[in-house]
RNA sequence: GGCCUCGUGGCGGAGUGGUUACGCAGAGGACUGCAAAUCCUUGCACCCGAGUUCGAUUCUCGGCGAGGCCUCCA
């Protein structure tokens, strides 16, 4: 292997790009917020998961597979969760059949079901961890650290208190609160619309933990039977599996305020440290056909729809589409997701199989260069680049060459049009492929069943007996039949012989 | 009102104080019965203004524009 690349990344709290340090190179730490499963996630769900699943990938082989530690949360404990647990399971709760936490997992089974189908088609990798916020609420068997603990705790050492019903985090008791979001509480009066509630000493001041009705779910609590705000399980679940503090936590930039500055707050405050993590990473939003999604501009697609069901351009597309598409632009900037670039995505694939397919390539080893590009920042958009070149190593004709050598379809012989010879363009792609299955992008896909591909190649034959009659008309129709089978025919000629030889491919 | 991003050719997307990637699409050509694929050639840009400079797309300031957060949100 290559010499190992020197990680750059962009730090949130520091507002610049620095080289990466972990705090233990045997036991990279990473952190990041998953999804509330209360409902299908949308495609813009998928952006956080498949740019820190890269981010994943670089650190396993920068550190080694068995030395980088990746959690990233189910949020099972919401209002509208909770909501439907007690519609859907009221009386089975009632009568002793059913505990809450059970019902809750009733609910949230589904959808959390399905995100664990969508991303898997999108080519994401397990995450080391995957805790619930559920089990995490009490205090637990194992002693990890649990919500209600580490609220305890906050109350103990001053910075948070018991009101109204609520306990609330205490944000004039940190001098520093505000750091990653850059926000000045006092200043950030003027414009907001927050009400003031008078139980809250500061209007800043977040909700740790709620009593609940008794109609409302909830867990018992030194302060009554309640549920946690909303920015506790992520302190209580960071803490658990990574420690008190750890190298880097990523999520989608509307998250810096108030989850991840009020995580921070919690974090740090509670264990006494003066940071949790000390990387801060945030990827950028996705706008769908240049609007931003919302199902009332019609223009919202779940994971699911876009991957099974023709809504969305008027086709089905592949997880590895989805997956291009979104690092064909770089995670910190805002991305414009549409039907063009999906099919642009698309065509380079379908390109990039062509040619692994013509060169009997296999993957080897990612290229130096494309990891260089990587781990600056994660610069997909120039590793991709890069895989590009190497695709094309040797498949263009030297302009300086003669013409008649610049002639001809370099699908069906060597020397027309390549210059480099087969082995050198070979082991272009086959880097290449290795660095896309770096990125997790499969391109060459299964070869159909024997049967099938019996059946095609014997149709095919027949077709070739037409054309050898000149019955234009009929081997078309073939042609056009297959294409809507999704079988694509591509006639070429022998350099050899000169006679006709056809190829087929399997549309994506 | 406060805070944070960002403005490069038709689109995506790099990069640089002076010779401007790459991909897609487009145009022309080769090949071809027609498609598809492949190969060759090729047009097109650095939001506006001022400043710094011998010289700015690249640096500074201002403006304009787009987006995000401040309320649940990836």
């Amino acid at each position: 292997m290559a010499e190992k690349p020197v990680l750059t990344l962009y730090n949130t709290l520091t507002r610049s790009k620095e080289p990466f340090a972990p705090i233990d190179p045997d036991n990279v730490r990473m952190y990041v917020c998953g999804p509330t499963v209360y409902d299908f996630a949308h495609i813009g769900n998928a952006r956080p998961v498949i740019v820190f699943d890269v981010l994943f990938r670089l650190l396993r082989h920068v550190y080694g597979e068995d030395h980088v530690t990746y959690a990233r949360n189910i949020t099972d404990v919401d209002d509208k969760i909770n909501a439907r647990a007690l519609r859907d399971f009221g009386k089975e709760i009632e009568g002793g059949a059913l505990s809450l936490n059970e019902a809750i997992r009733r609910v949230t089974e589904k959808t959390a079901n399905q995100f664990h189908a969508d991303i898997a088609a999108l080519g994401a990798m397990q995450p080391t961890h995957e805790p619930r916020a559920t089990e995490f609420v009490q205090p637990r068997g194992d002693g990890k650290v649990d919500m209600i603990t580490l609220i305890e705790r906050l109350i103990e050492r001053g910075h948070a208190y018991q009101a109204g019903g609520e306990v609330l985090f205490d944000t004039q008791s940190m001098a520093d609160y505000g750091q990653l979001s850059k926000r000045n509480l006092d200043e950030q009066q003027a414009g907001a619309r927050v009400a003031v509630d008078a139980h809250k000493k500061n209007p800043g001041d977040f909700v740790l933990w709620k009593l609940s009705s008794p109609e409302e779910p909830g867990w018992e609590s030194p302060w009554g039977r309640g549920r946690p705000g909303w920015h506790i399980e992520c302190s209580a679940m960071s803490a658990a599996y990574l420690g008190e503090t750890f190298d880097i936590h990523g999520g989608g930039l509307d998250l810096i305020f108030p989850h991840h500055e009020n995580e921070i707050a919690q974090s740090r405050c509670a264990h006494g440290t003066p940071v949790m993590s000390n990387v801060w990473m945030h990827n950028g939003f996705l706008q769908v056909e240049g609007r931003k999604m919302s199902k009332s501009e019609g223009n919202f697609f779940t994971i699911s729809e876009l991957l099974h069901e023709e809504k969305f351009g008027g086709r089905t597309w592949p997880g590895e589409v989805l997956r291009l598409a979104m690092l064909m632009t770089h995670y910190r900037e805002p991305i414009d997701f549409s039907v063009k670039r999906l099919e642009e995505a698309l065509a380079a694939l379908n390109r990039w199989e062509r040619i692994a397919r013509e060169e009997s390539a296999e993957p080897t080893e990612p290229d130096a260069k494309f990891l260089a590009l990587l781990a600056d920042d994660l610069s997909t958009p120039d590793a991709i680049a890069r895989i590009h070149e190497l695709m094309n190593f040797g498949r263009w004709a030297d302009s300086s060459a003669p013409k008649e050598h610049q002639k001809g379809s370099f699908g069906f012989g060597d020397g027309f049009s390549g210059f480099e010879s087969a082995n050198d363009r070979r082991s272009g792609v086959g880097a290449a492929l290795a660095c896309l299955e770096f990125l997790g992008l499969k391109v060459v896909r299964d070869e159909l069943a024997d049967d099938l591909k019996q059946g095609v190649e014997a149709i095919i034959q027949m077709r070739l007996e037409l054309l050898k009659a000149k019955n234009f008309a009929e081997a078309d129709k073939i042609r056009d039949d297959l294409a809507e089978k999704g079988i694509q025919l591509k006639d070429g000629k022998d350099p050899g012989t000169g006679e006709r030889v056809t190829t087929w491919e399997v549309r994506r």
